[in-house]
DNA sequence: TTTATTTTTGTAATCGATTACATTATTGAT
DNA sequence: ATCAATAATGTAATCGATTACAAAAATAAA
């Protein structure tokens, strides 16, 4: 009951085995309520017995789509990220979709390996979760282009839908939480400039400074990249303030640099929070664990995700559909231990 | 310009703006060799004016090729894989191969969702990265397979291919710091137990121990499963043993379950390292900047990763070929803050 | 110039599943 | 029992690129 040739059997070779033609198979497979009971049983024991399996090219080609969807994130390594994916993943997978990995930032994607990677036969749509890409990667693109939506980051202006939290708020309630324990000289470690989120973190915080009437001098504001390194140079930026002249808070962009930062000022001596108190920003799975556990906004990662696939494969199913609802995400500030009242000491 | 029927630009529409046929365009795109200067620059005039891109399904049909190759892991959330998933996309990508990560756990991964994913007109190979695969899934398929190797983790037994570091000797390196340190009271906290990772880095503790002679009563031996959270558990039990016979050093399976452990054991008012040393396995990004920073064994992840992939895509290329030759990753101790003299206090 | 060799190009079959359209079988209504 | 309507199945064209084979063009050798 082989296929010939020793090659893979064929949807042919099914159809034979079963006495019936393929387009008989093919419907038994993709619709089987078209096929009567007695012939649909037939199929699938000639499957089963002769252990055929879809060519998947053979469909996508004369199908038009792939059921692939790609997630293009900045940075693999960065645990952030993998949450999100497992929203997404959980999605696609309930829906028949796999999904395609790639990072945007290592090595760096230039517009040929963008556009072979973001090609309709390659993919059905796009889930983006990195604003840096130029939008002319996009636009440079003819004839029928894979749906597409943005997660967590976006490229601002930009029409297509985004899932995000609102950065502006989140940074607020951090600023917020910190001037409610008493501290007046708060500075920031910010994120990468060029970058959506710490525009918009950097804004929340001076917004929140200003309803409280405060201020913040340049020096406070500490230029980071989102990773633990840049958190510890940002300590040693702290370390070489003039004592009396340094903020006794500090809002960090992201938890990763809070990390940095906590420990390179454990290494000099500076506790936190009993010196310094420290608020994060996103919640990673390691905020609640760390000594002292973390004071940070959380974001609901996995459920940005989820929506994001969902809207997505909305899309791709009908791309004149109205699009989905939008949906807030809830932010919440949760108070660990690395922030304490002022005290003057 | 315009391909006609609003559909995307075929290789027949470049043939025929170029003036030559479809083999010429093909060729001129697969074999810039084959082809006279002249229609090269002709075609590739063409393609840069319709926008045309190829379309891959065709491309793999008739090829009977993907350029993809599949990455399964356990655990996408775990910060482990990151890395050695960034090694694989390095290689994968500079040798012109996309890569599909599906998660083997989340949602759980049945015979019929592994078969459509390790299917030959999916994927050309597979890095596998979850030793817990049933061998039946793989048993089980018919005709051709995709090729594959397996990296980090394995099953036992199989003759495949696989990428990983000594268990064994890495756990008797941390167990024999511990020993260096003057600690008798040495206990572990283990991996889960179906698990061939766990299994070998029990041994190396247990054949550290007996060089030394010394041993490990069974309520020293914390069940665990690699998570944070199960670290939290393990520092529970270690907190509910008679404070005269607990050990004074405990090696951890995971670098995760060692911050959970830690962590918990500081709410407990327990300090590491004076009151117990700890060392962790993996080094993971977060070991250095803990509080107290962890004492690790390091694997070099990211090449663990680039040596399967270089693997795999050989055996891509040639199923015959004799493989590449093993290698060894080299492991390091690396001795940090978790990790101090025993003192009787 | 003529012939042999090599390079370049074209024609058309092919990969394997899907589906429009046509045909046959079945069911139900009268 | 007859006809209409519906269900089930089959035939063959199709998706778009690749490549074996054949033909034509260019080059080298005589």
């Amino acid at each position: 009951m082989k296929a010939k040739k020793g090659n893979l059997p064929r949807i042919q070779d099914v159809a034979k085995m079963a006495n019936v033609s393929t387009a008989t198979v093919s419907r038994a497979l993709s619709f089987p309520d078209r096929v009567s009971e007695k012939t649909r049983d037939a199929v699938l024991q000639a499957i089963e017995k002769s252990g055929y399996t879809i060519n998947q090219s053979a469909r996508n080609l004369r199908r038009g789509g792939t059921g692939t969807i790609l997630v293009l994130l900045p940075n693999l390594a960065n645990s952030f990220f993998s949450r999100v994916l497992k929203g997404i993943e959980t999605i696609a997978s309930k829906e028949g979709f796999s999904i395609l990995i790639a990072d945007s930032q290592f090595p760096p994607i230039d517009e040929a390996a963008f556009g072979n990677l973001f090609n309709i036969s390659r993919i059905d749509g796009a889930i983006v979760l990195d604003g840096n890409i130029p939008q002319s990667f996009f636009d440079r693109q003819n004839g029928r282009k894979p749906a597409m939506v943005f997660a967590c980051e976006w490229i601002p202006g930009s029409k297509t839908a985004a899932f995000h939290i609102d950065n502006i708020a989140g940074a607020m309630m951090a600023t917020d939480h910190l001037v409610a324990l008493g501290h007046r000289k708060i500075g920031h470690v910010a994120g990468p400039p060029n970058n959506v989120l710490s525009r918009d973190r950097v804004t929340g915080f001076l917004q929140s400074l200003q309803k409280h009437g405060l201020g913040c001098p340049d020096d406070w504001k500490i230029q980071g990249d989102f990773t633990i390194e840049s958190g510890v140079q940002a300590a040693q930026h702290w370390l070489s303030l003039n004592q009396e002249e340094r903020p006794t808070a500090l809002f960090c962009a992201s938890d990763e640099m809070a990390f940095g930062l906590i420990s390179e000022l454990n290494q000099n001596g500076i506790k936190v929070p009993q010196d310094l108190s420290i608020v994060g920003f996103d919640d990673v799975e390691f905020a609640a664990h760390s000594i002292p556990a973390l004071s940070t906004i959380h974001q609901p990662r996995r459920r940005i995700g989820e929506a994001a696939a969902r809207a997505l494969i909305h899309k791709i199913r009908d791309a004149d559909a109205p699009p989905l609802p939008e949906m807030a995400f809830e932010l919440e500030l949760i108070s660990r231990g690395s922030t304490a009242p002022f005290s003057n000491r």
